[in-house]
DNA sequence: AGCATTACTTACCTTTTTGTAACCTTATTA
DNA sequence: TAATAAGGTTACAAAAAGGTAAGTAATGCT
């Protein structure tokens, strides 16, 4: 007797590894430590400079910060402008495909808002008796 | 003269850290390398055996797969039930606050795909020249 | 007896990511 | 003359994440 799994392979879906698959690449992208924090902190104020994001975010190193905004710059998500001035000054802001992401963004938010509580108290749940 | 910062501190946003942003550590603990991919895989199959999900996403090893399902199990993202047999069955499926966290995540999806082809070149120009 | 089955666990190693601290530039200011 | 400003870079260290391969369990099949 055939023991099969619940799903017939054939008709089961999967997807692209990545590399191949530009949705699970660019998710990944987002995924760090930084790059959403970064993006939601210039939605929240506009443009910004290097300094106020810093201190904006507080517990980003400085090499983190730059690494972030690289490649959230190369990624055509920020615009950067340098003011060739002395001291330096560079402004950061959204480029439009950043600010189209706000709004799945927030809706992200929104989600983790009214779930986490539930999930809070989920992983309560789960250290105490598995 | 006060050269000052383009934002008034005062007036600038500012997020909490990891550990005291409930946000913050729930969005850093679906950014990781396979949690999203295994709730969109459940998503699109419905409940899955352990090794159907494995054979879907195809290039996840079996350790990072217990890992990933574990911590979704106890953050309350999916359900696990195990049928006590020889060889053993587990099936897995998404919880009700998974699937409300399915609108959000297609929202990003859609803008993913509608904007990665901009990224991809994006990259390529700031390669080519910064 | 020995192998296959499924869903893991464990020990160990490699890679990736992140952090720390020091240094750089150049005009202005004390 | 030396410090200060802003926005970095660099070398190095630490930590976190992920991968590999082997082992485990209990049963049925050959």
């Amino acid at each position: 007797m055939l023991i099969g799994s619940t799903i017939d392979s054939k008709k089961m879906k999967t997807f692209l590894p990545v590399g191949t698959c530009p949705i699970r690449d660019i998710l990944s992208r987002l995924g760090d430590k930084w790059s959403l924090l970064v993006l939601v902190t210039l939605k929240a104020n506009g443009t910004m400079r290097f300094s106020d994001i810093h201190k904006s975010i507080g517990d980003i190193s400085q090499r983190m910060l730059t690494v972030t905004l690289r490649s959230l710059e190369a990624d055509g998500l920020v615009n950067r402008k340098v003011y060739p001035e002395v001291p330096p000054r560079v402004e950061y802001s959204l480029t439009p495909s950043a600010d189209e992401l706000m709004l799945p963004l927030h809706s992200l938010v929104e989600w983790a808002m009214k779930n986490m509580q539930d999930i809070v108290s989920s992983r309560e749940l789960y250290k105490n008796k598995g």
